[in-house]
DNA sequence: TCCTTTCCCATTTTT
DNA sequence: TGGGAAAGGA
């Protein structure tokens, strides 16, 4: 075969698609099949590093689809990359497993269902589901919920699960641990019961299925000679355990894993991320290329030395500079207004300026803050002004309450032991069955050990006749719904459910009704787009026969020659052996819990755009107003106690700079209304640590308090001293102050016991400066640490 | 069974 | 201050 030849036409027909990358992207690109670390810092081209190198790969005829592995963290990120890779050459993607980690791990687990002990129809949780599911369980088995909150129970549960620990791996070192992890158990006994998976469930049992099922896991690690993994900063320990699973370590037969990342963006620690998991790799993997992209697409350089002054004074760092060939561009604007409300107001102006003055387009501007609850007074002033815009976040559209009884309903057609469904919808639209009939039906379910829908016949009376009625009438929907196409399933199902009638019949249910719609449509396009009609392009029911038989399923083998067609029919079509699919209906459930779809109102419309810092990554826009840069706030008090919290803020603050591709504007307010109170805040200690020459300060620029932390202990290592305080006016301090030895004549000493009119008595913790400038931490029992400027706060020495 | 009242809480969030 | 959830009354 002439093979050889092949390869290398394939590689010099290739090199369109390398035109145009710069020295560090080709390397990155045409990496030999090793493991390799890829540090893309932001606005580098990330993306089309990683899509380019799987285009390379393949029009080179290094591999084929079959042996690409491409993990991402979002959907978006997903779809986003296969269709650039299908735009850079004609690709049967079919073969390639492209998606996120839960999606992946969904579909392991679909083809593998018998050794992962789920059933066939496994239904997935989202975080709503497993919250009431965990109520539930609470009522069955009379847990304190004061004692031992829902909430914090399902942080727990996440928490264990994504350490990788079942119930019996849990240390216990009290009774209350001890009874955490029995609740845990109880809810893993439940889920399996039920047949439904969480997340983290989803993550965790897919990891196990490859570490306990040796053939299954050297299939796999044959078949992916090539692992890429998106957003590395962003993975947590079990991620990065599944994916050392799934290829194995140096000398294990798996393929080469491209871990891309920027540890200067990694903000999610908050949720299990571990930017550690960087370093482990680089070691673990024993990895010899590490490429850094450092030249950044996106903004002027005065946006970038900002970016890059400000990330500099974070100690754990890989370490990356951005530079860019575009010029100083305009200066950062740095304004201080009176009030959040003021703030609000000048945004808004200096934004209609930008649209009118400049002709930008108002998509291209956003507004950033910290936390959702700033999004009032921003979206009061835009609507008052006329201003188009558009929130990020909110409820997503598989969210809403009305979409998701429907698809209760649908899951109860697929599953009938779906209790969490089954008590969503068994009295809604509102049939006549009351809480005491339910309890009824929950207590004879748990005497015989059966699902809710199966326990109906036990329940005397009415109640039980109701409750049978209710079962049957969805039974009757499943026969009479056998064999339709997924978009007649649902209409039946919005009719014979009564939920139409039932909004039609409400007040305001006309947007509940239009959602419904909505879902029959997004049914439709689902089975268009994911070949669920004539060619049924579906998931085999258990691939693990198959791949222990057939050796064309083995994939790739690296001492084989390489093929140039699709190895095997891969997981996730349909099995042409045993025709064996998932149903459609099935699929669009997994479709709709694992994509909870857009979160954005109005997409399209020439609007501002206003969303959290968070919700801004991977973004870019022409201007970025920075919102609320104050101490308290952002920083957030709340990561102000540790060292590694107030490195992720700036890490925060740093992804929110380089969103920004030519103005960059970053205000903050003197007082700000929260709680329905009065708070007065000190800009951030962010502003301090940007570069003179890059800022214009449109406001006079006055002391700071975060300058004087920043004094205090010789620079950024700076631990905040004030605890969760609101600070109030007498709090402000001016810039570092030079501390001078003479006698304060104040009189107020370290260790001293005073008084405050508000705060009441605390404990003198130290004092520096003289004069005007002189201030004193005190520790109040009630509010915490305070820094006092002694001119101003009116102290009474008590002892 | 539904609607009102009361209470509690209050970063960031994808799957 | 205001939203969401749970408890209590018609």
């Amino acid at each position: 075969m002439p093979f050889v030849e092949d390869a290398r036409d394939a590689r010099a027909a290739a090199m369109p698609i390398l035109a145009g990358l710069n020295p560090e992207q080709l390397a990155a690109v045409t990496l030999p099949p090793e493991h390799a670390l890829i540090l893309a810092g932001a606005g580098s081209g990330k993306t089309r590093v990683l899509t380019t190198r799987i285009a390379w790969l393949l029009q080179t005829g290094q591999i084929s689809p079959g042996g690409i592995l491409a993990v991402t963290f979002t959907n978006k990120a997903a779809k986003e990359m296969l269709t650039r890779l299908t735009a850079m050459l004609p690709l049967n993607a079919r073969g390639m497993w492209i998606g996120t980690f839960h999606g992946l791990c969904n579909r392991l687990l679909r083809a593998h269902y018998k050794l992962a002990n789920l059933p066939q129809a496994f239904q997935i949780l989202d975080t709503q589901d497993q919250l009431s599911a965990i109520k539930r369980l609470y009522k069955q088995h009379n847990v304190d919920d004061e004692r031992f909150p829902a909430k914090q129970m399902q942080w727990f549960i996440a928490g264990c699960k994504e350490d990788g620990e079942r119930p019996g791996d849990v240390a216990v070192h009290d009774a209350d641990s001890r009874r955490k992890v029995e609740i845990y158990q109880l809810y893993e006994e439940q889920c399996q019961r039920e047949g439904v998976v969480d997340f983290g469930e989803l993550m965790l049992r897919s990891y196990e299925l490859l570490r306990d099922n040796d053939a299954v896991r050297d299939h796999y690690r044959r078949r992916f000679r090539h692992v890429l993994i998106d957003e590395f900063q962003d993975t947590n320990r079990l991620q990065y355990a599944w994916v050392k699973m799934i290829v194995g370590l140096p000398g294990e037969g798996g393929g080469a894993v491209m871990a891309v990342g920027d540890d200067d963006q990694s903000i999610y620690a908050f949720r299990g991320a571990r930017v550690g998991n960087m370093a482990d790799f680089v070691r673990e993997f024993h990895v010899q290329h590490q490429i850094k992209l450092e030249q950044n697409y996106r903004s002027h350089s005065n946006i970038l030395d900002s970016a890059n002054a400000l990330i500099a004074h974070n100690t754990k760092r890989l370490g990356k500079s951005l530079r860019t060939d575009q010029g100083a561009g305009e200066p950062v604007r740095v304004y201080e207004a009176p009030s959040d409300f003021a703030e609000a107001e000048w945004v808004v102006d200096e934004m209609r300026q930008l649209v009118k003055g400049e002709g930008m387009a108002r998509k291209e501007i956003a507004v950033l803050y910290r936390s959702n609850a700033q999004s009032r007074v921003l979206e009061t002033q835009l609507f008052n002004a006329g201003v188009p815009y558009r929130v990020y976040g909110g409820l997503r559209f598989f969210e809403r309450a009305e979409v998701k009884h429907a698809l209760a309903y649908l899951r109860l057609l697929e599953n009938p032991r779906d209790d969490t469904s089954f008590l969503r919808v068994v009295n809604f639209p509102p049939r006549g069955i009351g809480a005491r009939s339910i309890e009824q039906l929950q207590d004879a379910a748990r005497a015989a050990g059966t699902a809710l829908a199966d326990a109906v016949a036990s329940v005397p009376g009415k109640a039980g006749a109701n409750l049978a009625a209710f079962v049957a009438r969805i039974d009757v929907l499943r026969e009479q719904t056998e064999g339709q196409t997924l978009r007649e399933i649902i209409e039946r199902m919005l009719d014979d459910s009564g939920l139409l009638e039932h909004y039609r019949a409400e007040r305001d249910g006309a947007d509940r009704v239009e959602n419904l719609q909505e879902l029959v449509n997004a049914a439709e396009s689902f089975v268009t787009q994911e070949g669920f009609g004539r060619d049924a392009v579906a998931l085999p029911v258990d691939e693990t026969a198959a791949l222990t038989q057939s050796p064309a399923s083995q994939g790739l083998d690296p001492n084989a020659p390489l093929l140039n067609e699709p190895i095997a029919a891969p997981p996730g079509v349909v099995d042409e052996d045993t025709g064996e699919t998932l149903s459609p209906l099935a699929a669009f459930l997994t479709h709709a819990a694992l994509e909870a779809g857009d979160n954005q109102a109005q997409a399209g419309q020439d609007a501002v755009q206003l969303m959290t810092v968070h919700a801004s990554k991977g973004l870019e826009f022409d201007a970025v107003f920075i919102t609320g840069l104050e101490e308290g706030l952002f920083p957030h008090e709340n990561s102000l106690s540790d060292f590694e919290g107030l490195e992720e803020e700036r890490r925060l603050m740093y992804v929110a700079i380089t969103r920004a591709r030519q103005r960059l504007y970053l205000c903050h307010a003197q007082t700000r209304l929260l709680h329905g109170q009065t708070r007065y805040n000190v800009r951030s200690r962010f502003l301090e640590e940007l570069p003179e020459g890059a800022l214009k300060w449109l406001t006079p620029r006055q002391g700071g308090f975060a300058s004087i932390a920043a004094a205090q202990s010789g620079g950024h290592r700076a631990r905040p001293a004030w605890g969760n305080s609101a600070i109030y006016p007498d709090m402000v301090a001016s810039a570092p102050l030079p501390p001078r030895k003479a006698e304060p004549e104040h009189g107020i000493r370290t260790g001293a016991k005073v008084f405050h009119n508000k705060f009441g008595e605390g404990q003198v913790m130290a004092v520096e400066g003289s004069g005007d400038d002189a201030r004193a931490q005190v520790n109040f029992p009630r509010h915490g640490l305070k820094w006092l400027a002694l001119a101003v706060a009116k102290l009474t020495v008590v002892e």
